[in-house]
DNA sequence: CTTGACATTGAACATATGTTCGTGTATGAT
DNA sequence: ATCATACACGAACATATGTTCAATGTCAAG
């Protein structure tokens, strides 16, 4: 092995402050560059670097390729700034309460078909089928483009998902490393959940059981990214067996 | 002279609503085009034409070449807006807090120990250690007797539970057929998550996955049921690996 | 009917901004 | 050592996004 994650570094801890104070004094975020020049980073590659990092311990949230679309999740530090408008403070009262989101369920998952995907783009879904979920319970700030599925079938095993199971998933067409994903595979024909990660010349599919072997992707172009997963949530009846 | 500007037209209402709407789901504002196609505009001047129109108002505010810098400085709508906003989000918490159960987690579930139980005499827990969920997930009425784990370890895989995995039960020291429940092994000196079944003269064990192989006990006095499983859920985050 | 301010269009343009990649350095484990 | 990995740099790249402009349509006042 080598050199250790140390968690948190100064520099990720002066990135918070700076993103925090920025949003709050201009009420957008920063661009790459402008993080990059209050940590005296020239290189715009190495901010990002530091963004992702924060991103998977949970700290922000941003979108693929949107300039300046990081959201703070979680401030670092106990001192709190004061929001700056109205409506922020609403905000934020509002989801210290309320903080349940209605995600509609946009069909079944089974293996051997692609995955339904929402209907609309726009805010409306029946409520007849959809599954509330806590706000505290979900990483993302951005709830809009999540929907859930039904788990149809034993042969998402390996992702340690169960018939019935329910999925929650937010739309995505790329993924990180280490981030889970629905995945249709042209080669097999088949829908799967699994951990994404990109190697030098292939992509790894990786079984969340830790037990089975990781599956190859030597074409990108052969492999389509349906979502990332978010959570899974299994109601546990009886069981006949 | 020629046609009077009618000061705020259909369309600048519009934008102004798409602005605080999009604001406030995504965290930041929306490009030009995403505003134009909000209203049906394939120009993107017209839509500038339109901004420079709001920010000469005071009701917005945006910086030169700047992208995504909108700020909304005056929300529109004629004195009903926010007090009907916040009333309505009112509602909506509340509602949602009446259709929402806090779960109160009891500890870790690890294979090599007893499962910690709840400190059930008062009914007190820390809020900071409990789980929101929906009523509408939760098959029981009596919400009273659930308690939460927080899984420790990969030694439940065996019924398709990982590591990190919140494990939603309810308090029972006896069990149906089919029912997965909480038990510990005095045999093995382990805590386990199986089906239940009893047979003739024997207890079957069986784990959720189907492809392993169940377990059997013949003394019914080595084995503790400590609660029946209601509920799995597992927050995905990225994992090395 | 003109006229001119307002409204709208589409395309080209300029650049702000995120992404990728090859390379290099430091650090700790073996 | 030597190996793998985390950390770091900068340039080239791709594209998302704001800006500009010439041309055209619309409508009410003169």
């Amino acid at each position: 092995m080598a050199r250790r994650q140390t968690g948190l570094s100064e520099r990720h801890r002066k990135i918070m402050e700076f993103l925090t104070r920025f949003q709050d004094s201009h009420g957008y975020s920063p661009s790459i560059r402008q993080i990059g020049d209050s940590i005296n980073v020239k290189s715009t590659s190495l901010v990002d670097y530091y963004l992702n990092q924060l991103q998977n311990l949970g700290y922000i949230e941003r979108e693929d390729r949107i300039s300046r679309s990081i959201r703070v999740l979680q401030p670092i530090q106990p001192g709190v700034s004061l929001p700056a408008r109205v409506g922020e403070a609403f905000r934020g009262a509002a989801s210290a309460l309320a903080s349940m989101v209605s995600i509609p369920i946009a069909g079944r998952i089974v293996a051997s078909e692609p995955i339904p995907m929402p209907v609309s783009d726009l805010n409306y879904y029946d409520a007849e089928s959809s599954v509330d979920i806590a706000r505290s319970l979900l990483p993302a700030k951005d709830v809009n483009d999540l929907f859930a599925l039904e788990v149809s079938g034993d042969s998402m095993i390996d992702a340690m998902i169960n018939d019935g199971d329910i999925v929650v998933m937010k739309k995505a067409s790329s993924a990180n490393n280490g981030e889970m994903v629905a995945i249709w595979l042209d080669d097999n024909n088949e829908t799967t959940l699994k951990y994404f990660y990109k190697e030098a010349d292939r992509i790894r599919l990786q079984p969340a059981n830790p037990n089975m072997e990781p599956i190859f992707v030597k074409n990108p172009k052969s492999l389509r990214i349906m979502g990332k997963v978010v959570m899974v949530i299994r109601q546990v009846h009886s069981v006949a067996g």
